[in-house]
Order: structure tokens, then sequence, then C-alpha cells
DNA sequence: ATTGCGTATGCAACTCGTTGCATAGCAGGA
DNA sequence: TCCTGCTATGCAACGAGTTGCATACGCAAT
């Protein structure tokens, strides 16, 4: 599990409430680390129990009290025996992947919209963070440590990114073509459900 | 849920039993969606009893029974709504990112090995992508619509295994930097897991 | 003979992650 | 004034995913 991990190295990053945490990763670290606000909340007690940070409960003017945490010496104990742990095999979860392989038993016309929304949101996400180097790393020699590896990251972002956009403009044009196929040539099958020839041994690809 | 999705596509593709299955999510699907043989029994039992499949059980000559399950109508039928429905976002968690930034909190080349480790996998895997490539798809233009479909997929994958191994160079050389730059200068704090300066107001790249 | 390996299926218990709901005060607009 | 929305935390229930173990057959090697 590494939730813990991700909330301690946000806290040393800068120190938090629960919910300050939530919005951070609505946003930097969501992009590599999802969790909602009922984890994190969870997570929070449960590292406060085991001495990973500490908590102090801040009253606020207009709205409700609530409790910094800050991340402690044994937190980052933890943390570096982390460091040394080996990384866990990522679980992969491209349902995308998914619906363009089962496309091939359906209409693959059909999926062209969601692609093309889906595109459309990673586009938005690599301005997004073209924008963010821009804006936080105009210098890349000028920086400490820390911001060279948070630069690092992003550039892996930046670059996961186009990758996938590149990709599913290709998607894209694979379906269009599909498409174009299905609905001009003999009129194959009848119905526009209709599967696709589904008799060749399968390409294993594996 | 889409693992009920995956499990369909790939008995379209071919009928399988759930070991089968469980071998065919170790290999080939298994790269853009995970799954464990309990949760494959699982969920086809519960498809069986949805009708979205139909099991046949087979005798084997020097092995155990195995129940071969193939994909029914109502399975289609659920399959071709699916396709239509809005994408899942996709849930992130990407550990080594996780711990990229953790670095900066502790001494970075204790990463380097495992980053490493992470690469050469990579590398590897990227080299069976393109096999696999050559020998299943070696006249891309005489495809039909259910090869053509795989075939954009794996060049998602092999995309997605060239944009990584790229990204880990960078950043294993960001690592070596960092880990040259505290070992030479000035005999900066004293002891070597100390952390680097950790005043800087964070930087938010959200 | 026994041990270990590969095929084949499954139970039980657990943790992780998600969803819906609840509370509670304040700000701003219809 | 009421309603929506934001900050801030949390409970309860459920569903998804993991881990450990159990069973049972046959084959090959020790």
């Amino acid at each position: 599990m590494a939730l813990e991990h991700a909330i301690l190295v946000s806290l040393l990053e800068q120190p938090g409430s629960g919910y300050e945490l939530a919005r951070r990763f609505d946003r930097s670290i969501g992009r590599f680390w999802t969790a909602t606000h009922q984890q994190i909340y969870r997570v929070l007690r449960r590292m406060e129990t085991d001495g990973w940070i500490s908590v102090e409960e801040v009253a606020q003017d207009g709205r409700p009290d609530k409790k910094v945490y800050s991340a402690a010496a044994p937190g980052r104990t933890a943390l570096a025996a982390w460091l040394r742990e080996p990384v866990e095999a990522e679980t992969v979860r491209h349902e995308l992947a998914v619906r363009i392989r089962a496309a091939a038993f359906d209409d693959p016309a059909a999926l062209i919209p969601e692609v093309e929304r889906h595109r459309d949101g990673h586009a938005a996400l690599l301005a997004h963070y073209l924008y963010g180097e821009g804006r936080d790393f105009p210098a890349p020699d000028t920086l400490d440590a820390r911001q060279r590896l948070q630069h690092v990251v992003l550039r892996g972002g930046i670059e996961y990114e186009r990758m996938t956009l590149a990709w599913l403009d290709d998607v894209l044009a694979t379906l269009r073509e599909l498409a174009a196929d299905t609905a001009t040539p003999s009129s194959d099958s009848g119905t526009g459900t209709a599967a696709p020839t589904s008799t060749s041994t399968s390409t294993s690809t594996d």
C-alpha cells in the first residue's frame, strides 16, 4: 500500500488538513495517485495512531476548525525504508483498451464519440501540464533537488499525455476506417449491430 | 466495473475455462487489465447466473475436468450497451512517481537500483511486444476488423513502453546528477541520509 | 515411494476503495 | 428568505481486490 506514503510525501512538501490533502489529490498528486476524502481521513487517523504524523487543531475565523497534520520523524523513517523496498508491479486497468478490443464484436463506430471525448480530455491535460511547466520551472538549470525531482515527474506526465494523444488519434483513424469499410462495401450481413467475421483463430499477441 | 467486460471480450475472442482465462490475464489481456484467478472464478459464476455466458463441462484425458465458458447472446447485448456508456476516469496508481517525489526527502541515490530494475522490465516488455507485432501483424494492410483493433491496442502498448523507457532514462539521469551533487561539493549537513534543503515554498504543478 | 510441479476449481477472511449520507457554519445569489 | 455551494470531518454499508489455504488429479524426477 502506497497511499500512506503518498500522503506522507504530500505532508512533507506542505503540512495540511485532510480536506486540503483531498484537494491536492484532485490536482497535482492525483495525477499519479488517486484517493477520495474517505480514504484520506481513514488513513490519516491510522497514521496518527502509528506516530507517522502529528496533528494540530487549528481554529479558523469564518469556517469550521481543521486538523493540520505534519510528517513526524517515524514517518520519515518509514518513508526511507519504503524507498528501498522493491517497486510493486503496477496493476493496470486500461478500460479503453478493453473497449477497443470489444468493438470488434459490435459496431466500431459506436466507440468513436467516447474516444473523442477521452482524447480531448488528454489534450486539455497536456496543455495544463505545459502551462504549469512554464510557470513553475522557467529556468530548469537553477532548481534545487526537490524541484528537479518534481520536474522530472512532471516531464513524465507530459510525455505520457503526448503519447496518449498520438495513440488516441491512431485509434480514431482506425475506428473511422473500419466504420467506412463496413458502411460502404457489399451489404455484409444485414443488421447494423452485426458482428464482424468471428471465425479466425485468435492471434495471441501475448 | 469492467472485469466482466474484459472477460466477455476474451471469451468472444476464444472460449475457455477459468484457469485458461487466468493465464490470459497473466499474458495478453493482463497488459491492460489485471485479475487474479479468484476474481475471475467469482465473476464467471455471477456472469453465468446472469446468463451472459454459457458453460460446458469438458472431461479431459489426463487432467481434471474443466468448465469451458463461452459468451452468450445476453452477454453480447450487455457488451454493446457498455460500449456506449461513458468511459470511467482512469484511476491512476503510479507508485514510482510517488517514490521519486519521496526521494527528495531522503537519499535520491537509494532509488536508483529500483528504477533500473523497473527500466529493464519495460525494455524487456517492449522487445516482447515488438516481437509479437512482427509475428502476428506482418502485413498490416491485409487484416480484418478484429486484427486491426488488436493491432492498434498493441501499438498503444508499444508506444507506452517506448515512452516509459525514455522517461525512466530521464529519471535515472536526474537521480544520478543529484547523487553526484550531494556527494562531491561542500560537506552539506553531514549524515548521508540527510534531507535536502526543505524550506522552499511548494511549487504547485497542479 | 515420495516429493514437486502443472492443471483446475474453490472457500474464507481480510483489506482497500467507493458511495451515500449526515452534520455544521458561513457566503453569495435568486 | 431560501437555496446552492464551499469548507471540514466523519459513519455505515457495500463492492472490489488480495492472500492464504484446500482439494484433487496426473506426470516426471529423485
